[in-house]
DNA sequence: CAAACAATACGTAGAACTACGTATTTTTAC
DNA sequence: GTAAAAATACGTAGTTCTACGTATTGTTTG
């Protein structure tokens, strides 16, 4: 593989063209380009490219449900992502489908190229400057300390349910729903009120599955 | 002012990259371009352009900033925003400010031409697409039904504060604050339960100045 | 098969919030 | 300058949440 063929696709025109002008410029063979998943997929099936370089938020399709389809066909198209997301859990979902790289919008130009050499030598290529630039989930810590009960306590409370309307849900006593609260309480140390722990499960909500 | 002069900013390499080649595809007279706030700044003041496309967020210094600045100055620069921001209080805070168009990223290339050949006509250009992409504010429809001091005591309920202690905030009785959250209650027809107020305090927090 | 954990449930007492009032003073607005 | 709105404060009663217990029954897991 001397000169890889490579297929791009983004959403955002800006920097499709960027993007593509680049390669270009650098020799690259940049076959076609795309401008949302569902192109972009029908672009490695129809071409099976030595690359492709794909952004995350697309319409019809993610660069993440394109990676798993292409696992799941065998495509021999190695992948790599192009993105603004710093999420650690999306990062992690990235590599989990076998991609080949990983690159931030706002890392400059020659990343991307850094990434197309390594990838020739038939090697992943995650930049250094990539772990210090991903937000690391928060939270969690605090919410593995409770049991799936005691989270599906939270859940309804941040929903503003009572302890007796939790219960009738539940099919349980609202005395347990109350022993249930104290524990969450006792365990994360929040601060003796009435409101605390409907707040407190308000602020992680999203957290909750 | 047949050939504009033009410089450009934008923080992310590939979005620069791809303005930049466009524009000059195009025979646009580009003098230079900035990847941050503080470069953008200072080329406006040295190059004094005709026009000057900017990103919102930068290092440094925002796109508005660059804006307000230039207005203060009474600079002759036309400034067109381009960016990923589809807030509405924020295109407001652009309008405002006086720029001369407000274009998304993730519309096609000619708007940017569009918006380039009305300044020629020294109009201003907002796309008609624009206004059904912009994301409008919600919520605030029931804060407007609240006072000043009822909205300061949602805000402390958020942060869970019982009524004692919102009252030595605010040096009125305990008895005052609960009166604020049962008229508060009223107005908003909440549900009749202990923490529908802390819960729904929390939920429009964001909004809370 | 124990020991640890999770889920279940109750007793009692007190604190905070809610609802429904009334009522005075201050501020805003026409 | 008066009428409306907002802010102040209290009474009473009822509900819910919390804290501090105790205690039984399952479920994991080493």
């Amino acid at each position: 593989m001397k000169t890889p063929s490579i297929i791009i696709a983004d959403d955002h025109p800006l920097i499709l063209k960027g993007l593509e002008d680049f390669l270009k410029e650098r020799h690259y063979n940049v076959l076609d380009s795309a401008k949302n998943g569902k192109q972009a997929y029908q672009l490695i099936e129809d071409l099976q490219p030595d690359i492709a370089i794909l952004d995350i938020q697309m319409p019809y399709l993610t660069g993440l449900q394109i990676a798993e389809k292409c696992k799941n066909n065998e495509f021999n198209t190695k992948i790599i992502i192009i993105t603004f997301e710093k999420d650690e859990s999306i990062y992690n979902q990235a590599k989990s489908l076998g991609i080949y790289g990983y690159v931030l919008k706002e890392f400059a130009l020659t990343e991307i190229e850094n990434c197309i050499a390594s990838i020739l030598e038939n090697t992943s290529y995650f930049s250094p400057e990539l772990l210090s630039h991903l937000e690391k989930e928060q939270v969690p810590e605090e919410l593995k300390l409770l049991t799936p009960t005691e989270k599906e306590v939270l859940k309804l409370t941040a929903k503003n349910k009572t302890a007796k309307e939790i219960g009738d849900i539940l099919f349980v006593s609202n005395r347990t729903i109350e022993k249930h609260k104290s524990n969450i309480s006792k365990k994360l140390k929040l601060e003796c009120k009435h409101t605390s722990l409907a707040l407190f499960a308000k602020e992680i909500e999203p957290y909750l599955e």
